[in-house]
DNA sequence: TTAATTATTGTTATATTATAACATTATGTA
DNA sequence: TACATAATGTTATAATATAACAATAATTAA
């Protein structure tokens, strides 16, 4: 169950077509009284961690999950566009799976991913 | 060939056994004249586009390629301690095949990847 | 070898992103 | 109720990064 603020900010983030980041976010709130940095960023810290939003960490934005929530933001995966900045989050179980087994030379093994592609979508290719 | 600010900057980033951040890059170098943030962002900007050094985005630091430059930085991979901080370079045949080769259901083809996995390091795992 | 071009540097100011610290209020639970 | 936990409100400040402009150095082309 979402707070007041969370809701506020997640229906935001879950309208915009494109990733949003925390200052633009705040200022679209402050009609709904929310009017200082640290009540978006404790909002948008929760939401990250309970996976309803990821943070699109090459770009210090925001995207609501597509997902399922992605197992609560463990394993996710985004392509970027460089030049229309367009973001798409990927759902491909056999990236996951391979992912999510990976283990590094140390033998670590690991808890989390985040993997970032970037390129030119469709539209921006053609151009 | 690296100019003088960039050989200074990259010289620090190679000692430091872990990522290290801009400011603290800054404060480093700063006995050797080299006084403002945008002196080392441009360093590092120049550093990380001829694959010299990465930026870890999730942690805004940097660190030096251990990897013969990644064929210029188009496809990196690094684990992250989430305890101890410790980062690595990853390097996985296997692991860079596969995603040089990704391509998602829009059929977009990529350029470039940043894959970050966390979780905990030997030494922290046994804590 | 001069002129033009491009890369690098220096400097000041400012923009953007994020957190510390403290007080208060609301919500859930025994 | 009483206790604990989560969420909120507020002010100030820290940390990260870029804009704008001027000067100098290095490279390249005529
Ligand atoms: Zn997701
Ligand atoms: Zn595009
Ligand atoms: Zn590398
Ligand atoms: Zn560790």
């Amino acid at each position: 169950m979402l707070s007041k603020n969370q809701q506020i900010i997640f229906d935001i983030i879950e309208k915009a077509k494109e990733p949003i980041k925390a200052y633009s976010i705040l200022f679209n709130v402050q009609k709904k009284g929310i009017k200082a940095p640290l009540q978006v960023y404790r909002a948008l810290d929760k939401l990250v961690e309970i996976g309803k939003i990821h943070k699109i960490e090459s770009r210090n934005s925001f995207v609501a999950c597509k997902n399922s929530n992605c197992q609560i933001s463990k394993a996710t995966a985004f392509s970027i566009c460089e030049s229309c900045e367009e973001v798409s989050e990927i759902s491909d179980n056999k990236l996951s799976k391979y992912l999510k087994s990976f283990q590094n030379k140390a033998g670590m093994k690991f808890k989390k991913y985040n993997l970032e592609f970037f390129g030119l979508c469709k539209k921006c290719s053609v151009k």
